[in-house]
DNA sequence: CTGAAAGCGCTTACAG
DNA sequence: CTGAAAGCGCTTACAG
């Protein structure tokens, strides 16, 4: 099974120096002449040599491997096209490093920190990335303690000194809204993602908010699970009040699209009598009919930073969140001016 | 950054044996008493011990990893909800094992097949899954020279001896001809996904097949590279004919959706004009309208299945394929019988 | 049933 | 600039 892959110890053999001198050679260090330097290279690129990871996480003390843990029910999963999206540029960054990427799905937090604690113990992992941050997430005080490197795929946080990387998904989410008041909508009401996800409450603050400072009031804000049914009860709701909403912005595209098939069925019109604004612009917006209008952002770049700042944090240089540009709306058929009041 | 990491030394020296009595204790083998077991488990368990994965393949030569590489261009990933479900249920299985999944996401199989060799080289993997097999797959040839452990998420295939876990598309696909001819169709297409992949090759096989015993002749049948725009491309095609099909079968979701666009642009009314099977049964499905019908299958099961076969495998026992269950068709809006002639 | 030792393939002080 | 050696934390024959 296992072959018989060359070592250092050949190479040092076939050069006739020591193991020690390959090893400065192999790694770039000093302690060997560029001559020997050069020939040692040499020999190694000849006989196909790589390192051992084993051998060299063993004395060096660095697995070369971060981990990444889904926490999230299986049957969810897939249908955000968000994840594999970001561990494509995630990994292409990793890969480019030298660093390998150890993944594990799982159903909670709870299960999620006996993974992580799991592959420190062993050693697996120099650190890990952290997504779907939870407002008090339960992960961050377990990732301290143990003195993990950790980054966090969301808002630099008061409770931790874990950089951050993360797109200002609250000023896109004023921009749909402003995007909609020019429209002339006065009553935009939001379905909102799970509300334990921080996220999801900057989203729904940055909507309050905004909505305020256009003097519109308390809008009205439906909290869901993200899935296609929760999204189609809060739309059903929303739209069987007398004072219904002219447009409503959802937290990622399987709702809107869900919604979209619900005004259909209450005879809504989409955009005439209702504007729907996505989440995510994943494809799913422009497969349906009318495409939504959706904040765009790019998530493989999301993963490439993500993989970066984690990678200098493991590196030993200070940590510095980092900011990618913000989503921005890509306008499509599912908005227009509210119908005459 | 590390830490002080408990080791068997420090086992050893608490229960007063040698590290080697440690290491059997540990590892469930005889060569020590049953109470000097217990003692040491319960020490070991008391400081919190876990096996440095370093060390254990060092000496045991098993990462207790295995590799997946996703050999796809990064903009067709997250499309397709097949391979986070794929993952989930993959690596599920090989928790349950005590087995790391690496992941890597190419561009194409030379990127895979380098991506490989490094990862075998370093000894970070005990075998590999290979998805999206190609009828002439140039990884194939690769892992047989190296004598790597590999599983074939895909039909058993004559040019290798490597084990495969496969699921009968080619059945699917005919119950999906029965089922359309049944409802009075004799006018089907099919609109293809990559004919390079071998699954695609086997699906119209049996496509033709299906049709000629029906008596029906050659059907047509349209190639794509299974992205929306060829979807749309293939079925604008075959709308335009005079004697256009009264029923498509798509290979995937995404190209369904995107055919009901192009129905509807047309002027081709789904389902009373045009009938339509979509490929996979994803979130997609019902999210569009009409919701579209469907093969539906298991796909996180398979994963697991796959994780079996090729721990199996690495655990030395002969490698026998496996087979799951068969897609079935779930119909649903899009399908009824055809207009009349 | 148990202990002492070699070895896996590297890295890294420590002498020369 | 170079060599010899210890050590990383395990596993596994090999003697007792």
């Amino acid at each position: 099974m296992t072959g018989k892959r060359p070592t250092i110890a050949e190479i040092a053999a076939r050069a006739g120096v020591s193991i020690g001198a390959v090893s400065y050679a192999l790694n770039g260090r000093p302690g060997v002449s560029a001559r020997t330097r050069e020939h040692i290279l040499r020999i190694a690129n000849e006989i196909g040599w790589r390192p051992s990871a084993a051998a060299r996480s063993l004395s060096g003390s660095r697995a070369h491997t971060v981990g990444l843990i889904i926490a999230r029910p299986a049957d969810t999963l897939g249908v955000e096209p968000f994840f594999m999206r970001f561990i494509a540029g995630l990994e292409g960054e990793l890969s480019e490093r030298r660093t390998g990427l150890l993944l594990q799905v799982v159903e909670d937090h709870l299960a999620a920190i006996g993974a992580v604690r799991l592959w420190w113990a062993e050693r697996r992992i120099d650190g890990v990335v952290v997504t779907d941050l939870w407002a008090a997430d339960a992960r961050i005080p377990v990732l301290e303690q143990l003195q993990i490197p950790a980054v966090l795929a969301g808002r630099p946080r008061s409770d931790t000194r874990l950089p951050a990387v993360w797109a200002d998904d609250a000023a896109a989410v004023v921009s749909a809204v402003d995007y909609l008041v020019a429209l002339g909508h006065r009553r935009i009401a939001r379905v909102a993602g799970l509300p334990a996800l921080e996220h999801t409450t900057v989203r729904i603050a940055a909507f309050r908010a905004a909505m305020r400072g256009h003097g519109l009031g308390e809008p009205r804000v439906m909290e869901t699970d993200y899935s296609w049914e929760a999204g189609m009860r809060a739309t059903r709701e929303l739209l069987s009040r007398r004072d219904r909403p002219t447009a409503i912005t959802f937290d990622n595209d399987v709702m809107a699209a869900a919604a979209l098939n619900v005004a259909h069925e209450m005879g809504v019109a989409v955009p005439d009598d209702l504007s729907i604004v996505a989440g995510d612009d994943s494809q799913l917006c422009f497969l349906v009919r009318p495409a939504l209008t959706a904040l765009s952002w790019d998530i493989p770049a999301f993963g490439v930073r993500t993989a970066r700042v984690l990678l200098d944090m493991i590196d030993g240089r200070s940590p510095r969140s980092a900011q990618v540009a913000s989503p921005r709306l890509v306008v499509r058929a599912s908005t227009t001016a509210p119908p005459p009041a």
